[in-house]
DNA sequence: TTGAAAGCGCTAACAT
DNA sequence: ATGTTAGCGCTTTCAA
């Protein structure tokens, strides 16, 4: 049963009706008794308007778009339960896509959401740059607001942490417990994150005079496979490095797998510091010393900035930086 | 520019731009020149039609709710992954819901989806049943089919593991390795999912003769902090038992937490056999024996079921049952 | 091969 | 305090 036809159960007009349910009554001084009326015929009939006719009228259907490359990665995962969070309580609902790290896939997603006219688009993409890319993005007709990963060529309302000084974070850590010897494992090195990340590593080595590049810097991709090989690549040859600082969340995993497979100490053989906190960072063995991005606080900014824009179209840019905390545990030899 | 704009600039009707474009050409005999016209028109244009509108008018948004009450468990995660890829080749898309194990939360977030009229709602409920819950439900003019923590007095399609045998295999293989004394880590015990494990376990103890109850029995909940609390009392006794079985995700990290801060050995002290397969239960030390849900399987049941149902009302129920596996690692000692 | 008309369910502007 | 009218953008008979 509709709006419509408990209108006129009640011999009253769908408008009326409408006001009352939408809780408008006040607004539009529908009576106090007629207001009751409608309530308790919409509970018994079990009336609630359709969102879809009302969402056409009004031209927005209160509802985002949240794109990310692995759902099953915990940043994202959690990032995704902050933004659901947040949104909900600015009445919004929020459609999830996983685009599994894949560029074609992600161009899919992003037309498919342009289709459905949604009120906008949280976009974590994958990282690479694609003509596709940029010409379904520019057609989206709703605020985007580009979250991690990160595609500055855009021109986008942006919200990422300070990579950079993230990477010189690890690095400088390392530094003081004495490490020289560093090596890198990166991720997908197509993505700003990563570029960003291994530029603020490289500028401190440079700086203090110490080697990099080669075989110290290894891996390429945010899959736990791509992990592994780097990580066998840094971890298998004959003269170790001192210390190693893990770029992206799977990659640990890599590490972590080949250190054990190898029978490597941590931080005996090898000190560690890698990206992203974890639920389990401080339950493997040793604890994980980790760089830690305030999920929360990303998808607070992400979301105004996604308000700030509502009702005007592609939306300024601009971008919003969040700094990274290191969490000192075990991994980390002194030397 | 909408459908219509974009006739009368090529001096058509909206129909047949309509049909040109959702590829329906063939089907009204539209002539080949049109359709490329057509084609050609809108991609100038920029024009995508408006999936509100054909929404509205065909009575289908194509989009299903997924609502789980943890995202960031890495279950919910994977099968969030699962089953929006899934979905998605059947050309739905899937609104995200994360009712935080909150009950209150999780009827306000159906009650959402009703009012916007999805086409089918895949719920992993938090596992308590109450009046308004039911009363949501039931007015449900969808599919809904439910996994995991499923509520079996509700008559629904349902798909979940054969949570008791998941229990029986766990203990059976710690009677095998020679243990007699074994505790058990509890979920949210109102859930189906913790009791039927609970069950399978206790079966197997009492069958035995071995004992149970008690403060064997520890844990109620389904978050980090309940597992916590919980590993404390089991491991925090003077006369520790000489096995643990965690029947949840988030238990895991209590007992890991609990034992480090105890400086107990696992399995030395006490051994464990932890639910819930996680990215790194190979990693942490020990390497964890884990019970094991096909998760990609519980995804492409649900998904079928929420096939089958479409179009029809609430829908037929039925309970799809999927096996556990257990992945016998190190954490487990033989006596 | 194409179009006209109606209507999906709702709300907002404009009466009364 | 309530109703009338119109229309959001699309698809679907039915007609030409």
């Amino acid at each position: 049963m509709n709006i419509s036809e408990l209108a006129e159960e009640l011999n009253l007009s769908p408008t009326t009706v409408s006001r009352a349910l939408s809780g408008q009554g006040e607004k539009y001084r529908v009576s106090r008794a007629t207001v009751q009326r409608v309530l308790a015929a919409a509970e018994k009939h079990r009336v609630v308007p359709d969102a879809l006719g009302a969402g056409l009228q009004r031209g927005r259907m209160g509802m985002v778009g949240l794109l990310v490359p692995d759902i099953t990665n915990s940043f994202f995962s959690s990032l995704a339960r902050s933004i659901e969070l947040e949104l909900r309580s600015d009445g919004f609902s929020v459609q999830l896509c996983d685009s599994a790290e894949d560029p074609e896939v992600e161009v899919e997603l992003i037309e498919q959401i342009v289709k459905r006219r949604l009120d906008g688009l949280i976009l974590a993409p994958v990282g690479r740059l694609s003509d596709r890319f940029v010409e379904a993005m520019t057609a989206a007709p709703f605020p985007v607001v580009m979250v991690d990963r990160i595609l500055p060529e855009l021109d986008l309302p942006l919200v990422s942490l300070d990579n950079a000084a993230a990477g010189r974070l690890a690095v400088k850590h390392l530094l003081d417990c004495g490490h020289r010897k560093i090596a890198c494992l990166r991720g997908n090195r197509a993505s700003y994150t990563d570029r960003e990340r291994y530029r603020g590593v490289e500028e401190v080595l440079l700086r203090e005079g110490l080697p990099t590049g080669g075989p110290l810097v290894c891996g390429d991709g945010y899959t736990r496979q791509s992990g592994i090989e780097g990580a066998r690549k840094i971890l298998g040859t004959v003269d170790l490095p001192e210390a190693v600082i893990c770029l992206n969340g799977q990659g640990i995993l890599g590490i972590l797998e080949v250190a054990s497979e190898l029978n490597l100490d941590i931080p005996g053989d090898i000190s560690v510091v890698a990206f992203d906190e974890q639920p389990w960072s401080a339950l493997v063995s040793p604890p994980l010393t980790t760089i830690e991005q305030p999920v929360q606080e990303i998808a607070t900014r992400a979301v105004e900035l996604m308000k700030d824009q509502q009702g005007r179209g592609p939306g300024k840019s601009g971008h919003t930086v969040v700094e990274a905390r290191i969490r000192i545990r075990e991994s980390v030899a002194h030397r």
